[in-house]
Formats: C-alpha cells, structure tokens, sequence
DNA sequence: CTGCATCCTTACCGATACTG
DNA sequence: CAGTATCGGTAAGGATGCAG
C-alpha cells in the first residue's frame, strides 16, 4: 500500500504508546484494495488461482497474483503448485491466516452493523460542506 | 487512499458473498497512514489539534487536518471549536469511534502477538526469493 | 492455467508558504 | 493556534502482451 515499509522493523512510532506493536503492517496488508477478498474467499475453502479471479470481480491477473504473493510472504496464506499440464496451484489459509482472517469478519460485522450510521454521517456532513470529499 | 469510493454505496462487490457489507469504506478509512494513530490517541481523551500534531511524530499539518476531517464526516470524532483567541478546537471520539478503535486495538493485540511469527515467515520467504519484495 | 514484464494513469502524501 | 492553497515526487494499481 502507500505506506509500504517493507521491513516488518522499521516504524518509528506504533500507536501504542511510543512502542512498535506491528499494527501497521498488518494494516498494510489488509488496508490494501484486495487482500481482504482474497482472504474472505480463501476463508471458505481452498481456491485455485482462476477460482480466485472469477471469485472476485474486477481484479486483474497481476493484482491477484501480487495479493497472493504478499499473502504466502507473510505466511497467511500456503502455496501449493502441481507439476501438471497445464499448471494447477492451489492456495489455502494457514493457521495464522484464519485467525486473521477471523479479525477481518468482526471488521465485517462491525461494519455490517454501522454502515447505515455512517452513511447518514456522510450525507450530513456533505449537506453542510459542499464542495468538499 | 489508494482505493477511495467517497461513496459509501458504490460498490459492485463485499467480501460477504454478493453483497456489500461496508467494509471496503472501513479499511478505505483505517487503512490510510495515519488514521489509526489519531484514533488511538483521542482512545486516550479528549485532544487540540496541536496535541494531536505533537502526539503523532511525522504527520504534517495538512494531512492531520485531513485525517481528522474525514473521521469528523463518518461520524466518528466530534469536533469542538472555540471562538477565541487564538482558536482552540478540541477532538474526540464519537460512541461509533470509540466502538471502532476498540475493533483497532484488537487488531493491534493480533499484531503483537504475530509479529513475530509474521517477521520470520518474510524472513524465510525471502531468502527463498532474492529479489522479490 | 498461472504467471511475468511493461507502460501509463491516478492520487496519496510531504514540503512549503500563507491566512484569520 | 488551527487551518488553507499549491506544487511535485512517488508508489499503487489497471491494461495489455508474452511465456512456460
């Protein structure tokens, strides 16, 4: 994403307190355009790489292949690729990925249950600020 | 940031099946840079701009006011200005924010305890992969 | 089918100067 | 003190074509 550190330690301030806890990464992750879909797709079961792409509408080959890519990086996802023809490569959560990906689902449900408040939150503000984003 | 609806109804697919649960408006909020710093430190009470800028090292002027304008729209932060002189403008989480940045600290506690694990598995992963980011 | 390489547009964000 | 206005670098991500 736009932050980008690369290095899981090199953050200056975290924002508990003045200690590092890892939160931006993990926001780096996740805050980015597809990981979140790629993660709840996976969450339902193995998924094969086209299934992936049909799975998720609007997502090109290349940001798939890079979401993966990140994901197995960071150990949240497994990679499993048969010697077949043509290829076959299967990706699935890891232990660590479903627990994250349990995160992301109360993030859902969060905001499932505000999304109407939100938006009314929007429209207020936008009436009383036009001109504005 | 990077993904920005502005609307928060303009989405051809959520992460919930076909429907959209709002989450994309979510992340596209925490996701940014800075957000989930302002957001925990007004987790601790009530702050001025100025304290705000001085709690977060880094953030500029402009993107601090962004920051808090946008939470300030979802409906998140409460903004109070006085009229004197020199103004004063006090910030602090609405009950949405404030049941929001207790979703983030959760995250931020998966963070701390994967950290680790995360670091290695980058760790692993690269030296398999030179090269590669 | 699964990926890689390249070009190109968009917009996030930092730096700086200015205002009430 | 609390913003606003403007410029510019940079990286994310879309489109397209090629490869094993």
């Amino acid at each position: 994403m736009s932050v980008a550190h690369t290095e899981i330690t090199s953050q200056a301030n975290g924002p508990c307190g003045d200690d590092d806890c890892g939160i931006r990464d993990v926001l780096d992750r996740i805050g980015d355009k597809w990981t979140v879909l790629v993660m709840v797709e996976l969450g339902k079961g193995v998924r094969r790489f086209r299934e992936l792409h049909r799975a998720i509408p609007g997502i090109s080959q290349r940001m798939l292949t890079l979401t993966t890519r990140r994901l197995c990086r960071d150990g949240l996802v497994e990679r499993t690729a048969y010697p077949t023809i043509p290829p076959q490569v299967e990706y699935r959560l890891t232990p660590i990925g479903r627990s994250l990906a349990k995160m992301v689902e109360e993030l859902a449900d969060w905001s499932r249950t505000h999304k109407d408040a939100i938006a009314d939150a929007r429209e207020q503000w936008d009436v009383g600020h036009p001109g504005d984003g």
